[in-house]
RNA sequence: CGCGGGGUAGAGCAGCCUGGUAGCUCGUCGGGCUCAUAACCCGGAGGUCGUCGGUUCAAAUCCGGCCCCCGCAACCA
């Protein structure tokens, strides 16, 4: 047993927010696999952790007024909170900010550019001053810049390169030689298609305009970009080491599988076997691109006001609850979804209906019955051996989806076997059974049957639901974890106590409500008070008011419009505003608006925006500038 | 033509690769049962499979055009 070891990993958490429960979905499944695989015999070693550097850190950071390794302190430990209210038993979190994986991603830099493989190069392009942005020559359009259309510059950076053109070829015999690299299949197809087959350019290892990274070791200008800082966690946190790594590194690389999300397969798929192949390491066995976790429709967004943590959902409704729902209803492929209506539904029918209350009315009539000791009997019914038949089939399907990581399929077949057991108390009748002293043989035999089910539904469910399963086992007095129907001779169990609560949907939506609407009010109160400015304060704000002399769509943007203002001023002002999905052209020009006239000009999507026109958020989804038709052009407003 | 995913009963999905009776869950309606968490079991109603055309004896399934939705990329100043 002890050489099948199964190393597996997340991705590590981005430590810019606090996760969501999409976010949260890596680490439940891959806690899944990880109790399955040790379920069958392997040594697991399941690694997860937080990604910590970059710009958007240092940004955040500056913002919130501390220092970005405050910052990610706070969030990385928020990660594990949320890691640790799922259940999820993980033997290490790696940050990448400690001390001996920086070390080790600094040796890693130096011995691929000691060795060719990371060069010293420019970043050489054509530049777009204003929209300080590089394009490669095909990205020109007319031989300018693609985005507003001016005129571009020669220009050059200094960065360091790794090539991935010199293992393209290597890369993609792998993934023709190892079917199974990539899964689910079609992402393979994407990769190959989009990324190998066009021929890859050089990367860009380094950054030199933001400081919140690794430092290159023999150039201090310098930090390495995310690919080698975050990519090497699945080595450096089992002690991988260029001059020579650790015991545990030899035994458990390659690792096994990478389970990730499917946005960044690229980078799994690609990037990361190249670094490998230039370090001379294998490369891992399999890569598992996962779909999203989706609100309804949307992505969740904290601008959208739609997100849903998983600790939360953890708090009111049970781990296991919201493990469940992860991996049942989560499909292969494609994209899912979650809203607390579906959630509790799922509850309801699965776990609370199907199986909570087979267990619970399965127990209770041993105890009521036979004082909850039973034995085996032999039963030769028609019913008797459908329901043997079906526990063997449900365990054969059960395996062979979740060796495949299906796991959602897995658990329609495990509750389609819990039904099937409730079906066969209403063929059995026990409680007319029990009326008739002769059939006694035949009641202990119905009952026998149901816990013996009850006690494989517990096995096959544990990877899934944990927590779950061990009451079932505590109910049933019997920790017996073969899965073969009658394994186990006699039972006597314990008292039942209900696994799942049924939830009232009505009155758990309202609380929800009534939590969400707390929240916001607190975050309306913060808000207020961290606004209080002073009258000075609020005179360095110039606003005017201006009449719309022209109005027009940017093609570009799905959100822009692109309006032209008469300030009263000799100079017409062009202002971009994101109010698209609520006005057309026609219905503001005309019209007088306030504007921010003292606005720092930026540019959207090409087009240089002076100034902002005032609008009011008047709901979820629904916007309207404000109108001073009465107003005259180019009035002072205070 | 930037890339990708999708449009199948009231809702959410499977089926499409390998054409041939359209399936599952929730909801709904009717019935049964009373051991159990108002749960469990049985039955019914409800779909011209986005649209137009092509291939075929036969199309949800294969091919082509079109419409719509959703993500990614650029963008709510």
């Amino acid at each position: 047993m002890s050489d099948k070891k199964f190393y597996i990993t997340t991705a590590i958490a981005y430590t810019s927010r606090k996760p969501h429960i999409g976010n949260a979905y890596d680490i439940v499944l891959a806690d899944m696999i990880a109790r399955y695989k040790k379920m069958m015999g392997y040594e697991v070693f399941l690694m997860t952790g937080s990604d910590e550097h970059g710009q958007k850190i240092e940004q955040y950071a500056n913002e919130a007024g501390i220092t970005p390794k405050e910052y990610v302190d706070n969030v990385s430990s928020q990660i594990k909170d949320v890691w640790n209210s799922l259940n999820t038993d993980y033997d290490k979190f790696i940050r990448t900010t400690d001390e001996d994986h920086v070390k080790t991603v600094q040796k890693i830099f130096k011995k691929l550019y000691e060795q060719g493989d990371i060069y010293k190069g420019h970043y050489e392009g054509k530049y777009c001053v204003p929209c300080e942005s590089f394009f490669t020559q095909s990205q020109l359009v007319d031989g300018k810049c693609p985005d507003c259309g001016r005129e571009v510059t020669d220009a050059k950076e200094e960065a360091y390169f790794l090539r991935l053109s010199k293992y393209q070829d290597k890369l993609l015999e792998h993934f023709e030689k190892n079917p199974d690299f990539i899964k689910p299949e079609s992402r393979k197809n994407e990769m190959i298609n989009n990324f190998l087959k066009p021929g890859l350019s050089d990367l860009c290892v380094s950054r030199s305009s933001f400081t919140w990274g690794i430092p290159v070791e023999f150039d201090d200008k310098h930090i390495i970009y995310v690919w080698i800082d975050a990519l090497s966690n699945y080595i450096t946190g089992i002690g991988y080491d260029p001059d020579g790594s650790s015991d545990k590194y030899n035994k458990l690389w390659p690792a096994d599988l990478h389970v990730i999300g499917k946005d960044i397969v690229r980078f799994h798929t690609i990037y990361w076997p190249i670094i490998l192949m230039a370090l001379g390491e294998p490369l891992p066995k399999q890569v598992l691109g996962h779909p999203w976790v989706l609100v309804g429709e949307d992505k969740m967004s904290k601008s959208k006001g739609n997100v849903i943590y998983a600790d939360e959902l953890a708090a009111r409704f049970g781990v296991d609850a919201v493990r469940y729902y992860l991996l049942s209803e989560i499909p292969f492929t494609q994209d899912g979804t979650i809203t607390y209506e579906s959630f509790i539904t799922k509850f309801n029918a699965d776990l609370a209906n199907t199986l909570g209350n087979l267990v619970n009315r399965s127990i209770a009539m041993t105890n009521k019955y036979f004082g909850g000791k039973v034995s085996f009997r032999e039963a030769n019914e028609e019913c008797d051996k459908d329901l043997i038949a079906t526990a063997k089939e449900t365990v054969e399907k059960y395996h062979r989806l979740m060796d495949e990581y299906h796991n959602a399929d897995a658990c329609e077949v495990v509750m389609n076997f819990a039904k099937r057991c409730n079906k066969y108390i209403d063929e059995t009748t026990p409680w007319a059974l029990a009326k008739d002293e002769d059939k006694k043989e035949r009641l202990e035999a119905v009952l026998f049957n149901l816990l013996e089910c009850i006690r494989i539904l517990g096995v096959l469910l544990t990877p899934v639901i944990p927590a779950s399963c061990e009451s079932i086992k505590a109910q049933l007095c019997n920790d017996n974890i073969c899965t073969d129907f009658g394994s186990v001779t006699q039972y006597s169990v314990g008292e039942p106590s209900p696994l799942f609560a049924r939830i009232d949907m009505q009155k758990a939506l309202e609380e929800i409500a009534a939590d969400n609407a707390k929240k916001a009010e607190e975050e309306k109160e913060n808000v207020v008070t961290l606004e209080q400015i002073s009258i000075d304060d609020f005179a360095k704000i110039e606003l005017k008011a201006a009449k719309i002399t022209h109005c027009e769509a940017i093609p570009k943007a799905k959100k822009l419009l692109k309006l032209t203002l008469d300030d009263g001023s000799a100079t017409p002002r062009t202002v971009a505003s994101g109010i698209a999905k609520w006005y057309s052209p026609e219905d503001l020009i005309g019209h007088t608006v306030i504007v921010v006239a003292n606005l720092k000009p930026a540019k959207l999507c090409g087009v240089e925006s002076q100034g902002m026109i005032l609008a009011a958020d008047c709901g979820e989804d629904d916007v309207k500038v404000i109108f001073v038709d009465d107003v005259p052009k180019g009035s002072k407003i205070r």
